[in-house]
DNA sequence: CTCTTCATACCGACCGCGCGGTACGACGCA
DNA sequence: TGCGTCGTACCGCGCGGTCGGTATGAAGAG
């Protein structure tokens, strides 16, 4: 494992237990087993670093997400397989979700800028899928698309809150809940 | 309005807006309008000040809720009361509503475990009374009790991410539609 | 009614600590 | 020798918190 990786995974696990400014730099070199100069050799700051984790995320779900709403499957198993997606993938690094739904407020401003951009697609992309079903009557349309997706997103970004990989649930199990629990919430 | 007031209300706002961490108490202090004298002769710490957001906070929406609950609506109309009322309180203080959310893990410890003991009546109260529905067959109980009440409490909490005043929806109406997506996909 | 006492409310200059970040040398590989 | 990869000793700053002091006004004594 490359001293980048290993500074990676100690600052994330680090953010998503403490928090990021209560997380110093020497608790990050210390749990990673390197020294501030091969940390500050590799990011520009401390800020760089929650960049990148933010930035690794982002990238892969909205990978994901773009790859299943293209499919060709019937538009209501697109919807159920984006969620199980979404939330299998965030449970199996939650520490890294944990991170990402909490730490936004605290990220440089002008990066805050470009992860809230690409964050707008992804939202916008799955709320069209709601819309296009909506005008189609397979799901009811007396509630706002954009509500229904800031609501069920909003519960899968708590999942941190909550979910404990002990626990009796699968991140398949979980998943799979959610996305019933949301296309029921659309049944007409 | 007394300095205890001002004090408490800056804090919540600049703590809404950039994080108790990131928020400074010389930034508070000029806010409110006081002296670094004037608020550490009501708080202990900039800490201490952060659990009386929180105590206010719980005391008021657990109060609230227990009401509902014990009323003598019929089951789905309390859950659909208790639904619009968490989230219409939230909205009308959607600052402290944010902080309550956000800043939890930055509490000291063992103010973290008098705060987690009360949700988490607040949470059995709430769950019972979906077991409640579903043995009774109002509700499906293909789904387990407590991950509902975290799924849909869940999107509650987020609400301080996306719900903005000068929008479109007022907090009666998001209320209503929660309660609604909550219901329906418990719907049998 | 006046004088003394004393608690409460508040002020603001100051402090020590520990933070993020840096400068520079060393080491290994080409 | 030169360049990328770190290690280590240090720095300045700004943070949360403190502490000696003052203003105010209620309570008790005479």
């Amino acid at each position: 494992m490359t001293v980048k990786e290993r500074v990676v995974r100690a600052a994330v696990r680090l953010f998503a237990e403490k928090g990021f400014e209560a997380t110093t730099v020497r608790e990050i070199v210390e749990a990673a087993g390197v020294t501030k100069g091969g940390l500050y050799h590799y990011f520009e700051s401390k800020d760089d670093l929650l960049f990148e984790i933010y930035a690794a995320m982002l990238r892969m779900q909205t990978r994901r997400m773009v790859t299943i709403a293209e499919s060709d499957l019937p538009l209501p198993e697109r919807l159920h397989a984006i969620i199980v997606d979404v939330v299998v993938t965030s449970i199996a690094d939650l520490d890294a979700a944990t991170v990402f739904f909490q730490s936004f407020p605290l990220l440089e401003k002008s990066k805050q800028v470009q992860v809230r951009a690409e964050r707008r697609t992804y939202h916008e992309r799955v709320r069209d899928l709601v819309a296009e079903g909506q005008r189609a009557g397979i799901f009811r349309a007396d509630v706002p698309a954009d509500l229904v997706i800031n609501y069920h997103f909003g519960a899968i970004h708590r999942l941190g809150m909550w979910y404990h990989a002990d626990g009796e649930l699968s991140g398949e199990q979980v998943g799979r809940h959610f996305a019933d629990l949301m296309l029921r919430s659309l049944r007409p």
